[in-house]
RNA sequence: GCCGGAGUGGCGGAAUCGGCAGACGCAGGGGACUUAAAAUCCCCCGGGAGGCAACUCCUGUACGGGUUCAAGUCCCGUCUCCGGCACCA
């Protein structure tokens, strides 16, 4: 018998499906499209288990619904601009481009290793012009269109290394990579106006059935929809508008006073010529250095200082006085509050620590809450109290009345706020795609107009690592307004790398056309993806974008999509065991050895400890290297034991001897099959009746496979059913007297099943059993479902809610003799003889309850 | 604090609609083959009690209650862990 030569098969089967360009090929009756879509990855030049466990998951089920006769799309391709190639080409003195196109051939490389069935022929990369073109095609109509527009915000600004950064590259308020204070200052930046589409981003979320509950909730979360009311304070002595925003409408009257965000440009206005302006312009200096992160961290004090000025409530007349503080923020609402000590816990904090009064309008019902008494505020529901007409109301109710009254009276508006904000994509970067306009001192902006797309890369550029490279190259800056031809300058900002991945799952559809960025007959074939496969670090940044470019792509006219991803996986972590050296040192998987129940050191048996299992990661050097394991077991190795260790959503743990039983599996597949290919070579055409067991059994494999595959996702069931399977038929291949034409049937539909999950094997054995077409293109089997039921039935019998024996007896058997037979069991007359029998259940095929006194 | 998810053998996990808890695999134990080892194959494997034995009984799905003939699954309450958000007015 043949030797399982893992290696050879491997590379044999992928040069294999390429020559025959198998899994590129228009394939003849179709019945109906299906998309399957895996996160594209971002070149960093080395696959790690995450991927493989993303891949594994999705060639899974791209090749068992091309199997099953669906007009399939799987495509891959590269997220492949972004800040890492730009910190190699800094490093390494090599050109951006350079870095990542070999990193891209490495990672497609390693990716085909895994047997993966992708359309090659659909390829893209995000930094190669073919596919960038058309974002700034696309950056243009939302220009067009009001979408895109520049203003200035706050940002994060290294001074060292001249540019903005992003929120997370910001820590303890130093630059990530020079260690340089970070600032906030205001830059003139492009935006994109998300905002328009918060409230239809939110609504949609309900349709989004396919999705898991914790990622719907995140977005929710992230859009922050509240609803409540604008209030017109004025300012007492100017009468200067005091806008502000409530969702506690009900509270109004019991304001003690108003807090300005210390960034909000009235508050030195106000406080100028009051006493309190020297004090006041230095807690805004103070406020507006500190870094955003750490002035909302949990423990921060409450500060503020009082503004030497007064609002009066429009409401009853209450003159309040106005504070500046650090816990108000201007990205909400008016950047302005009311606060209400009484009942909000961080006013209540304000007001006692700078000796402000409090006053209770809403009490618990039946109750009088006293100012003096209270220790914290009071925020659950209660009735209104000094309010008023309102008094005596139930506060939830006052919310609405409240309201509505100050729309009459015109001093304020129902209204909904978000917290979701406009997405800030400029990055003064070189490595992303070029915002496409010109500025003119005659004419402003002026977009590039659409014959000179697309905006390449300039190469006389220098990586210092200071600043935008883009700046570097004059003949890039220096250049000629479109419109008016005087001398003008190219915007040098870039785009987020956010804006590459929010379409490329429309550009795959169209991979190769340059007249526009898709086809429109080729979205309306593919678009949606049916199933979107990643990880849970994107439920919010990548996900949502891409929700918004969907909607912004249909209301430009391109598409009649509304949302992309009908299905969506969060696949979980690939964890490992760590592992300590005696002096502490984090030691790799492959330094080690498990022997005489403890672990040592592989080089000098020195005892190692072993620690927590945690994601892989290389801080801790608890990863295991792809490329290794297919090196010693084989792809198909890798892609079982990643499959079936685990549901796809939860959290996977390497372990190396669960690798190596999922290796014996398929050896085990391999030499029964094989033995059973030898067998026919005798006796070859099978001929005769298939045995009833092994018949029923693989009925009841496929129902189950089928289902687990198709419906469930739940691949370590479907691999579990393989093997019941292959336990019962090696019994009955090995046993005297296995028929011809049983194995056969069962060898060849077993290979099938098994084709998703191992496919260079299933190939190379459906081979060996005498055929010569692709087994990855053929007919997934279908079961008869008489077939999947048994024709014996073992049936407990219960007494009192306990086993007491056991029945077996043919399905359908008629109920009355089934109970007849119950009773006379032995055991279950010991339990039931001398009582009174008050109850008979029957569940058909399923149990028998007998219930005694 | 708020929101979401989860708690089942030594371990990963299964039980899909309320119907035999622990499928399948890993680890472990025993045996066969072998001069020996590896590989391979076979058997056992939640806990406790009784029996020579086939077997029988009790107990068990985080904890406390409840519904039901029957609960890992449904309801109420509690605890723990994981993930996300967090001064959003």
């Amino acid at each position: 018998m043949k030797d399982y030569d893992f290696s050879q098969i491997e590379n044999k089967w992928q040069k294999a499906w390429e020559d025959d360009k198998t899994f590129s090929r228009e394939l003849p009756d179709r019945r109906g499209k299906y998309y399957v879509l895996e996160m594209f990855p971002y070149p960093s030049g080395k696959l790690h288990m995450g991927h493989v466990r993303n891949y594994s998951i999705g060639d899974a089920l791209a090749r068992f619904k091309r199997m099953n006769g669906f007009d399939l799309m799987y495509p891959m391709g590269y997220d492949a601009l972004g800040l890492p190639a730009e910190n190699a080409a800094i490093k390494h003195q090599t050109h951006p481009r350079e870095w990542t196109e070999s990193c891209i051939a490495t990672m497609m490389d390693q990716q085909k290793a895994l047997g993966l069935s992708y359309d090659w022929s659909r390829f893209l990369a995000t930094c190669r012009p073919d596919y960038y073109r058309w974002n700034q095609w696309f950056f243009l109509k939302l220009l067009e269109k009001g979408q895109a527009y520049r203003r200035e915000a706050p940002i994060n600004w290294c001074g060292d290394c001249g540019t903005v950064l992003a929120n997370e590259q910001v820590i303890d308020g130093c630059c990530w990579r020079c260690d340089g204070p970070v600032v906030q200052k205001n830059l003139e930046q492009w935006f994109l106006r998300i905002t328009d589409y918060a409230e239809e981003l939110l609504a949609d979320i309900d349709t989004l059935t396919g999705w898991p509950e914790s990622v719907k909730t995140m977005q929710r979360n992230w859009i922050g929809k509240s609803h409540g009311a604008m209030v017109n304070f004025r300012d007492r002595d100017t009468g200067a508008p005091i806008p502000i925003f409530t969702t506690r409408p009900d509270t109004l009257y019991g304001v003690r006073f108003m807090v300005y965000a210390p960034e909000h440009p009235d508050v030195l206005k106000m406080a100028q010529g009051t006493d309190r302006e020297q004090e006041v312009r230095a807690f805004v200096d103070k406020a507006m250095n500190q870094d955003k992160y750490q002035r909302a961290a949990d423990d921060k004090e409450k500060e503020g200082v009082f503004l030497g000025r007064y609002a009066v409530n429009p409401l009853n007349g209450d003159e309040v006085p106005i504070y500046t503080a650090n816990f108000v923020l201007m990205e909400y609402g008016t950047g302005i509050i009311m606060a209400v000590p009484a009942h909000d816990q961080r006013d209540f904090e304000f007001a006692k620590k700078y000796g402000i009064g409090i006053k209770v309008v809403i009490s618990p019902p039946g109750e009088q809450l006293k100012e003096s008494d209270m220790d914290r505020a009071f925020v659950e529901r209660g009735t209104l109290v000094s309010s008023g007409p309102f008094d005596g109301m139930d506060n939830e109710e006052a919310k609405e009345k409240i309201a509505l009254y100050l729309e009459e009276q015109g001093i304020g508006s129902r209204t909904v706020q978000y917290k979701l904000r406009d997405w800030l994509i400029s990055r003064q970067r070189y490595w992303g795609t070029i915002i496409p306009v010109i500025y003119c001192a005659k004419c402003g902006i002026v977009p590039v107009p659409e014959d000179q797309l697309p905006v390449t890369f300039p190469d006389d550029v220098k990586f210092t690592g200071q600043g935008n490279p883009l700046l570097s190259s004059e003949s890039f800056v220096k250049t000629e307004c479109p419109s008016c031809g005087g001398p003008a300058r190219r915007e040098t900002d870039t785009m987020d790398t956010f804006i590459d991945s929010s379409w490329y799952y429309f550009r795959y559809c169209s991979a190769d056309y340059d007249k526009g960025m898709f086809r429109r007959e080729d979205i309306d074939r593919y678009m949606p993806v049916d199933q979107y496969i990643g990880g849970i670090e994107h439920a919010i940044l990548h996900l949502l974008y891409s929700r918004y470019f969907t909607k912004a792509l249909r209301d430009c006219g391109l598409t009649s999509v509304s949302e992309p991803f009908t299905n969506l996986l969060c696949q979980g972590m690939v964890t490992h065991e760590t592992y300590k050296d005696a002096t502490g040192n984090w030691l790799y998987p492959a330094e080690i050895v498990k022997k005489d129940g403890g672990v040592f050191k592989l080089d000098d048996d020195s005892p190692v400890s072993v620690g927590r299992v945690e994601k892989m990661s290389k801080s801790k050097n608890n990863v295991v290297d792809p490329g290794n394991i297919i090196g010693e077991y084989g792809a198909d190795t890798a892609r079982m034991f990643i499959l079936f260790a685990s549901p796809p959503e939860k959290q996977l743990e390497w372990t190396d001897a669960g690798a190596q039983g999922a290796h014996r599996f398929l050896k085990r597949v391999w030499n029964t099959v094989q033995s059973v290919a030898e067998k026919l070579q005798d006796t070859n055409p099978a001929s005769g009746e298939i045995d009833g067991g092994i018949l029923r059994l693989t009925h009841k494999t496929v129902k189950r496979v089928t289902a687990d595959i198709g419906e469930r996702m739940n691949f370590n069931t479907a691999i579990a059913a393989l093997m019941e399977w292959l336990n019962a038929f090696t019994a009955y291949a090995g046993a005297d007297g296995a028929d011809p034409a049983t194995l056969r049937y069962g060898a060849e539909t077993f290979l099938h099943l098994l084709l998703p999950f191992a496919p260079h094997i299933a190939e190379e054995l459906w081979r060996d059993l005498g055929h010569d077409d692709m087994l990855s293109l053929r007919p997934w089997p279908a079961f008869d479902p008489a077939l999947t039921l048994d024709e014996e039935i073992e049936i407990p019998v219960q007494v009192n809610g306990k086993i007491r024996g056991k029945l077996t007896v043919p399905r359908d058997a008629p109920q009355d003799g089934v109970l007849a037979q119950a009773l006379e069991i032995d055991n279950v007359r010991a339990h039931t003889d001398g009582k009174t029998i008050i109850k008979k259940i029957l569940v058909p095929n399923k149990i028998v309850t007998i219930v005694v006194k």
